[in-house]
RNA sequence: GGGCGUUUAGCUCAGUUGGCUAGAGCACUGCCCUUACAAGGCAGGGGUCGGCGGUUCGAGUCCGUCAACGCCCACCA
C-alpha cells in the first residue's frame, strides 16, 4: 500500500469524512452468524427523543461507545443497536406545544386535517388518531437530530438495528409481554385509589412520582361532640373536610382513650364520623388526632383500606370537587355551605372553606405555616390528587414479599459497575409500597390490548377481559374488533368495548433487551444475543428502566436480561451545579462539539470514571483536542521517517526498553476495560504515549534520520508502537486514529485486534533503560532552560553519577542521549543518582 | 428522618490490596520558532490529602465521629 501523508494535517472534517466511509463499509455492522460466546450485546437505552439532547446522554452513549470498540477489537461481534423512546407523555406534550394542538378522542379522525405553521391559541381540537399522526410525524425528524448527533460523536452502532418504542416490532413485543404477563397472573386489573394527576388526567406511577418542598398552614379545626367541647385536629387541606370518613388517634394516646369509639360531627357538613386508632397516627404531629379523608395522601389510603372505611370522594379526575351535593351529606345548613365550594379546584375550595369555618367559630387560632413535601408527577406542574379509578397493574414485589426477596437476589447476580449503585437498586425493591401501575389514560403509546364484553344491561364487565390471539398482535381495542364480534357492537349492550387506555412507557421500554432482539420475530438471533452484555444507563432510572427491565426478564425468561449493568454519572455544569431548563445553565451538545470537535468531547466523556458525577469541562476538552492533534503529527513523523520495516529489525536496547514499558502498559489497559474502567485504560495510555512523544521520539530521531546503524531499529520499534498507540487510543478517538491507520495500513483500525503481549513477541527488553535515560535528558534539559539556552545548544559533556547498574543501561543508550542532548562527551562515574551537564561556549 | 456518593495544588481530577520527599493536566512564571507539532516544546513555583480522634513501626489509603456538598428514598394528617 502506498503510504499517504499529508503535508499538513487536520482534525476538521475527520467526523463526516469517516463516518461516511464506516457506513459505506458496514464497519459496524453486526454479523449475526457468530455463536453467543463470540458476541458481545449491549442493550443500548433508547432516548427520549422528543427531550432536548443534552450533555448527560453523550457522557454515557460515548463511554458505552468505547467499551463496544474495545470488545469489537478483541475479537467480539458487537450488538450494538440504536433505539428511540418516543411513545409517552413528553411526545405528546411536545406535540401540544409545537402544533398548537390538544388531542380530543372524542373527535372524529379528519383525513385532511394540516396543523398550522405557527401554534396558535387556544389550542386546536383534534382527534385521537391525528394526534397520532403528529406524534409520529415529529419523532421521524427529533429522531433524525439524534442520528446526527450520534454519528457525529462516532457511536459505532449498527444502524441497521433501530427500533422506536412506539413503532409496530414494539407494539407487538410489548403487548405480547404484557398478555403473558396477564395469563401468569402477573398483570391484574383493579378499581383503587390512585395518584392522579388532574392536568394530564391520567393516574401515575410510584416510580414517576417526585417530592417538592410547598409552603402551606395548618389549620385547626374543631370537630364536635353531642356532650363536651370540640376535638381540635389539624389539617393542610381542610378543603377535604367533606370528605372525611373518621378521626383516627393512636391506640395508646392517652388523650384521645376516652374518644375512642365514640363519634363526632365534622365542622359546616354535620357529617357524623367515627373516632378510631391507628399505629400510624402520630401522637407529635399536630394535635395528636386526624381526619381521615379519602383520600387526602397516602396515608389516608391506608387507613381507608385497614380500617374498613366507607369511600367518599369529593375530588373529581378533572381536579374540580364535585358539583352535586354529595350523598353523605344531611343536613341542609350543610348542603348549603357544600353549594359554595362544589365545582371549584382545591385552592380556591380551600380559601372559602376557610372563610366559612371561621365565620362558624370552628376554626381555632392563627394558621401555622410550614413548608412540607408535597407528591408531584415528575412532569406535572400541579399536586397529585388520589381518586379512585380501574387500572392496570403489574406484580413487582411491592405487595409480595417472596417477590420482593427473589428481586432482590437478582440484583446480586447482576454485576454493577459501580459496585455500590446495586444499593439504589435494593432501596427501590425494599421501598416499593404497590404495584407497578402501567395503565396510563393518554393516547400515544402502546394500547392495553383487551377487550371487555358489556352485558345486556349495558355494564361493562372488566373482570373477564376479552384477549385477543398472539398473531393479532399489535391491536388497538378502540379501533380493532374482538374475534366473534362486528363494529356495531361497539358499546352496545351484549357487545363490547375496546380498553381505552395505553401503557406506561416503562412497559414498553422495560423490554428492550427483548426488543432489539427481537424476541417475537427472530428466535434465533433472540438466542445470539440475549441475555445481553451490558447494560449502560443512568443513575437516575434505576427504579424505572433497570428495574422494570429486570422484572419482566425475570417473568419471561428467569434470568437476568444482562450480565453488566454500567451506572454512569450525573453530569454537572461548569460550575459543577447540577443543569436544569429552569436554572438556565443546560449546556446543548451541538455547538460543544462544533466548537471542540467529536474527539475532544469524546475524550473529555471517557475521562469521566464509571459512575462518578461529572462537570462539563471545557478544558479537558482543549486537552483532547490537543492529544488528537499530537496523534496526527507524531504519526506523520514517525510514517515519514521510513517504509514499512520488519519488527524483527527492533535490535537496539532503547528501542527495546521503550516496546517493553509499552507492553506493561497494554497489559494494565486491557485489565482496566475488562473491569469496564475506560477512564483507567485512557489515562494509562495517554500518559504513556506523552513519554513516547517527549522522550523516546526525542532520544531516536536523529538516529532514524540519520539512517546509519540502528536507524532500521528505530524505524521499527517506531512503527510498532504507532500501530500500538493507534489502537489503543481507537477506542477513544476513534477518526483521528482511523484517519492515521488510514494512511498505512488496510481495512479499518476498528476492526484491527486489540493489542496484547503477542504483538511484542520476541522483542522483549528492559523497560528501565528508557527510563533513566530519559531522566538523564530531562536533567540535560533544565541545565539548558536554566541557562536561557535553547533545546539545540551544543553540551560540552554529561556526567552521569550512579549505580553500576543504571550505568550499564545508559551506556546502551549513550549514542541516542548523546544525539538528543546535543552532547559531545558522556562519562559515567558510581555514585548517587547526579547529573552535570556542561554547555559548550556559544559562540564555539 | 434513612441511605449512598464526594471532599487531595487556584481549577478539573489520578492515587489498585496501608510502605516514597503525595502525582497529572489546566491556569501561573521563565526559557526556546530544535528539520512531527508555536492552537507547540522544555523547565519551574504551588498541597498540614475536609475537621477531630483511633489502629499501626508507618495512614491520602483502615476504623470511629463530625461537617459541607450532591444524589436517592421516606406515610404530604
Amino acid at each position: 500500500m502506498t503510504r499517504r501523508v499529508p503535508e499538513k494535517p487536520a482534525l476538521e472534517g475527520l467526523e463526516s469524512k469517516w463516518d461516511q466511509r464506516w457506513e459505506r463499509e458496514r464497519t459496524y455492522r453486526f454479523d449475526r452468524s457468530k455463536d453467543r460466546h463470540e458476541i458481545f450485546s449491549i442493550d443500548t437505552p433508547p432516548p427520549t427523543v422528543s427531550g432536548s439532547l443534552h450533555m448527560g446522554s453523550v457522557f454515557g452513549y460515548v463511554q458505552t461507545d468505547a467499551v463496544a470498540r474495545y470488545q469489537r477489537m478483541q475479537g467480539k461481534e458487537v450488538f450494538y443497536p440504536m433505539g428511540w423512546d418516543d411513545n409517552g407523555l413528553p411526545t405528546e406534550r411536545r406535540v401540544q406545544n409545537y402544533y398548537g394542538v390538544r388531542c380530543d378522542p372524542t373527535l372524529p379522525y379528519d383525513p385532511a386535517f394540516v396543523p398550522p405553521e405557527q401554534p396558535v391559541e387556544p389550542p386546536i381540537s383534534i382527534s385521537r388518531r391525528n394526534f397520532v399522526e403528529l406524534c409520529h410525524g415529529l419523532t421521524e425528524e427529533d429522531e433524525k437530530v439524534f442520528e446526527d448527533l450520534w454519528r457525529t460523536l462516532g457511536l459505532s452502532v449498527d444502524w441497521a438495528q433501530t427500533y422506536a418504542t412506539i413503532d409496530t416490532h414494539c407494539q407487538r413485543i410489548s403487548q405480547k409481554a404484557f398478555l403473558r404477563n396477564l395469563a401468569r397472573g402477573e398483570a391484574y386489573s383493579q378499581e383503587a385509589p390512585v395518584l392522579w394527576d388532574v392536568d394530564f388526567r391520567t393516574a401515575v406511577a410510584q416510580a414517576e412520582l417526585e417530592d417538592r418542598e410547598k409552603s402551606a398552614a395548618y389549620y385547626r379545626v374543631a370537630f364536635h361532640r353531642e356532650e363536651s367541647g370540640p376535638v381540635y385536629i389539624e389539617t393542610t387541606r381542610p378543603e377535604l373536610i367533606a370528605a372525611c370518613v373518621a378521626l383516627v388517634a393512636h391506640p395508646d394516646d392517652e388523650r384521645y382513650l376516652p374518644l375512642l369509639g365514640t363519634s363526632v360531627s365534622s365542622p359546616l357538613f354535620g357529617v357524623e364520623l367515627p373516632v378510631l386508632a391507628h399505629e400510624l397516627a402520630e401522637p407529635e404531629k399536630g394535635s395528636g388526632i386526624a381526619m381521615i379523608c379519602t383520600w387526602g395522601d397516602t396515608t389516608d389510603v391506608t387507613w381507608w383500606r385497614e380500617l374498613d372505611l366507607p369511600t367518599r370522594p369529593v375530588i373529581q379526575h378533572n381536579g374540580r370537587l364535585t358539583e352535586e351535593v354529595p350523598s353523605w351529606i344531611l343536613t341542609e345548613s350543610g348542603r348549603v355551605a357544600y353549594e359554595r365550594i362544589g365545582g371549584l379546584y382545591p385552592g380556591q375550595a380551600q380559601k372559602v372553606i376557610i372563610e366559612m369555618l371561621g365565620e362558624a367559630g370552628d376554626l381555632d387560632g392563627e394558621p401555622r405555616h410550614i413548608t412540607h413535601p408535597v407528591k408531584y408527577y415528575e412532569k406535572g406542574d400541579r399536586p397529585l390528587e388520589i381518586v379512585s379509578s380501574r387500572q392496570w397493574y403489574v406484580r413487582n414485589g411491592g405487595r409480595d414479599p417472596e417477590l420482593r426477596a427473589q428481586l432482590l437476589k437478582r440484583g446480586l447476580e447482576l454485576d454493577w459497575i459501580p459496585e455500590f449503585m446495586r444499593v439504589r437498586y435494593e432501596h427501590w425493591v425494599n421501598g416499593l409500597s404497590g404495584d407497578w401501575l402501567i395503565s396510563r389514560q393518554r393516547f400515544f403509546g402502546v394500547a392495553v390490548p383487551v377487550w371487555y364484553q358489556v352485558g345486556p344491561d349495558g355494564e361493562v364487565d372488566h373482570d373477564h377481559p376479552i384477549l385477543p390471539g398472539e398473531d393479532m398482535l399489535p391491536i388497538d381495542p378502540t379501533s380493532h374488533v374482538p374475534p366473534g364480534y362486528d363494529e356495531s357492537q361497539r358499546g352496545a349492550p351484549d357487545g363490547f368495548v375496546g380498553d381505552p387506555d395505553i401503557m406506561d412507557t416503562w412497559a414498553t421500554s422495560s423490554l428492550t433487551p427483548q426488543i432489539a432482539g427481537h424476541w417475537d420475530d427472530d428466535p434465533d438471533l433472540f438466542h445470539r444475543v440475549f441475555p445481553m452484555d451490558m447494560r449502560p444507563q443512568g443513575p437516575e432510572i434505576i427504579r424505572t428502566w433497570l428495574f422494570a427491565t429486570l422484572l419482566r426478564s425475570h417473568y419471561e425468561h428467569d434470568t437476568l436480561p444482562w450480565a453488566h449493568a454500567t451506572i454512569n454519572g450525573w453530569i454537572l455544569d461548569p460550575d459543577r451545579k447540577k443543569m436544569s431548563k429552569s436554572r438556565g445553565n443546560v449546556v446543548t451538545p451541538i455547538p460543544l462539539i462544533e466548537e471542540h470537535g467529536a474527539e475532544a468531547v469524546r475524550y473529555w466523556a471517557c475521562n469521566g470514571r464509571p459512575g462518578s458525577d461529572t462537570a462539563v469541562d471545557f478544558g479537558v476538552m482543549r486537552i483532547g483536542r490537543r492529544l488528537a492533534m499530537k496523534i496526527l503529527n507524531a504519526s506523520r513523523f514517525v510514517l515519514g521517517l521510513s517504509d514499512d520495516v520488519a519488527a524483527s529489525e527492533v535490535t537496539e536496547a532503547l528501542d527495546r526498553s521503550m516496546l517493553a514499558s509499552l507492553r506493561d502498559v497494554v497489559v494494565q489497559a486491557t485489565e482496566a476495560f475488562d473491569r469496564f474502567d475506560y477512564a483507567r485504560a485512557l489515562e494509562l495510555v495517554e500518559r504513556s504515549f506523552w513519554g513516547w512523544t517527549d522522550d523516546y521520539l526525542e532520544l531516536v530521531k536523529s538516529r532514524g534520520y540519520e539512517g546509519g546503524r540502528g536507524a532500521g531499529s528505530a524505524h521499527a520499534a517506531l512503527q510498532v508502537s504507532l500501530g500500538a498507540y493507534l489502537r489503543l487510543f481507537a477506542p477513544f478517538l476513534p477518526f483521528v486514529t482511523e484517519e492515521v491507520w488510514s494512511w498505512w495500513r488496510e481495512g479499518s483500525v476498528h476492526r484491527a485486534p486489540w493489542p496484547g503481549p503477542a504483538d511484542f513477541a520476541g522483542l522483549e527488553g528492559d523497560s528501565t533503560i528508557l527510563t533513566i535515560t530519559g531522566a538523564v535528558l530531562s536533567s540535560v534539559r533544565k541545565v539548558k532552560s536554566d541557562a536561557r539556552a535553547s533545546m539545540a545548544a551544543e553540551v560540552a559533556s554529561v556526567s552521569i553519577f550512579a549505580d553500576t547498574d543504571s550505568l550499564l543501561r545508559l551506556r546502551q543508550a549513550e549514542p541516542d542521549l548523546k544525539a538528543a542532548a546535543r552532547a559531545r562527551e558522556v562519562a559515567y562515574h558510581e555514585g548517587e543518582f547526579a547529573v552535570e551537564t556542561v554547555l559548550a561556549p556559544r559562540d564555539g
